[in-house]
DNA sequence: GTGCAATTTGGACCGCTGGTTTATCTTTGA
DNA sequence: TCAAAGATAAACCAGCGGTCCAAATTGCAC
């Protein structure tokens, strides 16, 4: 029995034992500043059970991040890669963007957590899989977008996924940080944002 | 005299016995993984030295960042906030991030030391205030972009600041990790990409 | 040249980190 | 009943950035 399924074995309760004092470190002082003995020391927990349960520090992230991931719904690519033209290719992407938004809005723990993993490179290695499949899963749909003039083509699909994750992210940590925004400016905004985002990748002179 | 006025008091020759090492060794493994006991062994130096000339490990790095930063001429921003026509401002700019860009393929240490500190948010923290000076710089070109009819004004000045900044590193980035790029190939790319950095900005639907 | 004062230097030491190991306690099953 | 297996607690490790102080060196007044 490997120490993540030892830990998957346990009853819930027991689990929020770890991951709730885990979450809290990481969500307060990101990967590498957060401290394990402390996570311990808060939970009353001893560093053989934590070792008994997790590899190391990583695997332990990646439990609390998990765990998030759970709350939320699968990303939906579907209908975009079934779209077949332009205006409907961006109208799904669109809904996409504001279903995450509203995933990020309703847990703000996730929002964090994500924002952590992005920020942080150590953080990206002890979760480089699932995210190694995102990034393909946005190429893909860059790819798609390409195939029915959605997206441009002079550029390579990968670099333009590559900008497509950063330029949402980098929309998502500046209206994270921004503190009085009310309700409907920031929707408006957002919106306006979205436009933007779509001026980059549409096929130019178009 | 503080330990910063002390050291640039040195020789140049005895600076580079610190900032030699330290350069390697940020370069090699970032800011936090960079370990100050390694760079004291690899150059032959005492730790009550280090805290002689350098207040912390941060010092050092800002030392090291700037005797890079150095070598390069100081970034002219002076023309594209001359410019009073959006042709002129748009090639303004380019010339500038050309510029840029050829300073990083001149100077590989210098590219990397950037994307460090672009990455880690604790070497940020290190050079906080240059880093401030250089928002304040863009926020500065996108205003006077909206100023002229260069720049959408559907968005606030600060987020396309972050933006612009943003999308630069991101494509700088890609181009950094792609390892078998031409020379033609990479410069009529990099052209490309410009025209999506762009798009990116211009007013919308022009 | 000499002796004192100030600066410079080396390295032992500190609290802390993530991680390992070991020895004891608990449970289980024949 | 008793031994094998599993779970737990805590001592321990090397390395980290950073502090401190005593010794060595330097510079200067006489």
């Amino acid at each position: 029995m490997t120490p993540r399924e030892r830990f998957l074995a346990l009853p819930a309760e027991t689990r929020a034992q770890w991951l709730d004092p885990a979450e809290a470190e990481f969500c307060a002082h990101g990967y590498e500043a957060a401290s394990l003995n402390r996570i311990l020391a808060t939970g009353g927990l001893s560093k053989g059970r934590s070792y008994h349960y997790f590899a190391d520090k990583g695997a332990l992230f990646r439990a609390v991040l998990e765990r998030r991931l759970d709350h939320m719904g699968r990303l939906d690519t579907d209908k975009i890669l079934k779209s077949q033209d332009a205006a409907l290719f961006w109208e799904e992407t669109a809904s996409l963007c504001g279903g995450l938004a509203g995933a990020f809005q309703r847990d703000a723990s996730l929002a964090v957590l994500i924002r952590v993993l992005h920020r942080e490179s150590a953080a990206k290695g002890a979760f480089a899989r699932p995210l190694a499949v995102m990034r393909d899963q946005i190429a893909e749909l860059v790819t798609h977008g390409q195939g029915i003039g959605a997206v441009r083509s002079d550029l390579p699909a990968s670099l333009l996924a590559e900008l497509a994750f950063d330029l949402l992210v980098s929309i998502d940590r500046w209206f994270a940080g921004q503190t009085e925004v009310t309700g409907e400016d920031e929707a408006e905004l957002s919106r306006r944002a979205f436009g933007l985002f779509v001026d980059a990748f549409v096929p130019p002179q178009g």
